[in-house]
DNA sequence: ATTATCTATAGATCTATAGATAATGC
DNA sequence: ATTATCTATAGATCTATAGATAATGC
């Protein structure tokens, strides 16, 4: 019933290429990839095994073999989200590069993992590593750029304009949001985002 | 299963008390209330048709009769969705109302079910609901705060950041966002806001 | 008589498991 | 021999329907 053959190799679609036909390692990997990119897209609860199986190319028993459970699964893509952005910007250039990604993706597609995990609202694990990631790394971050005493309270309000943008757009394909330029974007968010950190410098 | 005993009636549920036993009518309006409160809860995905009916007090049966299907219940739910903050609020008022009914529910619940729809985020009917009302009602109110030419994709952004503070409050009852003092919130929301419209009357 | 309500269940998913099969490494 | 993979299916939901029952209005 699915789109993906049965005889697809989970090899077909891990990088490296290596037609090895039978490997654990790439299995779990290609299942991995798979459910964070089917989680993103369509959330927790619309997101089956089976469907998650088939974009891997594997038999959808493996999927317990390795995981467990759909919940385990899914717990461990949000445990393995990548803080890449985070750890590659420097602070004072976070929400500009956040904001540039998230633009310049292509409308209807969330960029990073991150986002994704807001489709699975319901679920506890996201929820947790929303919390987690958000509340922790990426407000540790931006509150160091006020000297304002509620310096927590300004960068959830900066994350969570960065949250409603990826929701309009992303999920939601507001126009005129969806299709602008990524520059006019950016430009307008910044200036308020400074006034809100109270920062001066463009 | 559920909580709510059988022998309740949808009477039980409807303001003004009539405890005439049966009466299409109210089960119906029943019915709707009991759905719009699960769906802005827990999502289209998560609600089940028992749950509703167990909540209204009435026998499952009768959601489709009066609905025909639980696809149809909840497009009726969305496109009744009220307009009263939008239309009690002069224009300049809107985001200071929003933010302040917002922050003054309390955390975990959200306090219009236009924000609810967020969580079935993965539903047609959701989607166009909030395209239709974020889209063209709030943003024509919104965009009108400003001469700039790019009025709209400005009102967007706003809309973007009531959002995302509703997901962050009610959603993941992120800390500190989520127990923060309302006024200190729209305070600096609507300061950044203003710049961002273009404003400066405090 | 009409119609609101309830019972019982069909039919469609979906997660998860038990056990069979087949490819690998020694 | 070990272990990765597959088949077949149990068991639990969940939506939706057909037909029975019972309360109302004439």
């Amino acid at each position: 019933m699915g789109g993906v053959g049965r005889g697809a190799h989970p090899a077909d679609l891990v990088t490296d290429g290596s037609p090895r036909r039978r490997d654990s390692v790439a299995t779990r990997a290609a299942l991995l990839e798979a459910s964070a990119k089917l989680f993103a897209e369509r959330g927790f609860d619309r997101t089956t095994v089976r469907d998650i199986a088939a974009l891997a190319g594997v038999n959808q028993a493996l999927l317990f073999r390795y995981f467990g459970s759909k919940d385990a699964l899914f717990a461990t893509v949000m445990a393995c989200q990548s803080r890449e952005l985070l750890e590659e910007s420097a602070p004072e250039r976070l929400v500009a590069n956040v904001l540039r990604r998230m633009m310049e993706a292509s409308p209807g597609l969330v960029d990073h993992p991150l986002w994704g995990a807001l489709r699975s609202v319901g679920h506890d694990s996201a929820a947790h590593v929303i919390r987690q990631e958000l509340g922790q790394d990426y407000v540790r971050v931006l509150s160091s750029l006020t000297d304002a005493d509620d310096a927590e309270l300004r960068a959830d309000l900066v994350l969570a304009w960065l949250v409603g943008i990826s929701m309009l757009r992303s999920m939601f394909g507001k126009e005129p949001l969806a299709s602008a330029d990524a520059d006019e974007v950016a430009r307008l968010v910044l200036r308020a985002t400074n006034t809100l950190l109270e920062r001066t410098d463009q």
